[in-house]
DNA sequence: TTATTTGCAAATACTTTGCATGTGC
DNA sequence: GCACATGCAAAGTATTTGCAAATAA
């Protein structure tokens, strides 16, 4: 079991992500992370947030582009993603298809495509249990 | 207005695509197209994937890795998607995250987030006419 | 003390692009 | 014929990794 220590550099992507408006990229953060830590190198905050993701804390949100992006708000919430200039906008409340539409028009957008996905565990994998090898011990970040 | 023509490269892409099982990358199809045009390149794999999304013949679905896959198939369905191997299977019939969960649970999987996007064009998108721009004159495909 | 994390740089992976040549219409 | 597409190779991005030095516990 592996020991996850605190360091300035996680705390500091951490909040640098909880606070941003609009899920940054790694390379955004970075930017941001520098301000407050500027010897940071950009390998630290992709191992940070690897691991931020591993422990539950962030989530990714995969790009339209390729590049991935961030979420720090682990509250119910969807996406409103513009296919042109790639601008995410986060709609808090429940998460349902049958009322995103209506909202996203509310919003003013132009809804092309809907999206649903289920993350999680194939039987496959469950049974050659991943999900136990990853444990880790920590004391959660505030 | 850019005339799209019909070529060979781009004919069997869409064929293998729409016959392959597994929402491939570009580099897969490209090992699946060689089959048939030995001399195809990389670039053309790509170039032909981008033209047919957007001509809207088929769709993208961001990788939980940092590979795009594709999806040339564009009835109602929505995506069971492995966190650990990167599988995804198709659930096909109407979108909808109140009856997504029990699905994924009747067919083995444990679900550990949901994920509902729209795309579409934002407010300001729409304003500078980006959609227009993108008119393409084209036969369509078989 | 010692296992984890960092900074740096090099390596890898994926995708895009420039250009001469080929091809559909 | 000519605009569009291809093959090839080189370039561009995004991300990961090896390693010696630094650091949290």
């Amino acid at each position: 079991m592996k020991m996850r220590r605190h360091t300035r550099q996680r705390q500091v992507i951490l909040e640098e992500l909880r606070k941003a408006p609009n899920h940054p990229t790694a390379a955004e953060l970075f930017g941001l992370v520098k301000v407050q830590v500027p010897r940071i190198s950009l390998g630290t905050v992709y191992r940070n947030l690897e691991q931020l993701c591993e422990d539950g804390t962030i989530r990714k949100v995969p790009g339209t582009g390729n590049e991935t992006r961030y979420d720090g708000d682990l509250t119910e919430h969807w996406h409103l993603r513009c296919r042109e200039c790639g601008h995410i906008h986060d709609v808090h409340g429940p998460v349902s298809v049958e009322t995103a539409g209506k909202t996203g028009l509310r919003l003013g957008w132009v809804a092309l495509e809907q999206r649903l996905e289920l993350i999680g565990l194939c039987p496959d994998c469950q049974t050659s249990g991943v999900a136990a090898k990853s444990e880790i011990k920590q004391e959660p970040y505030s």
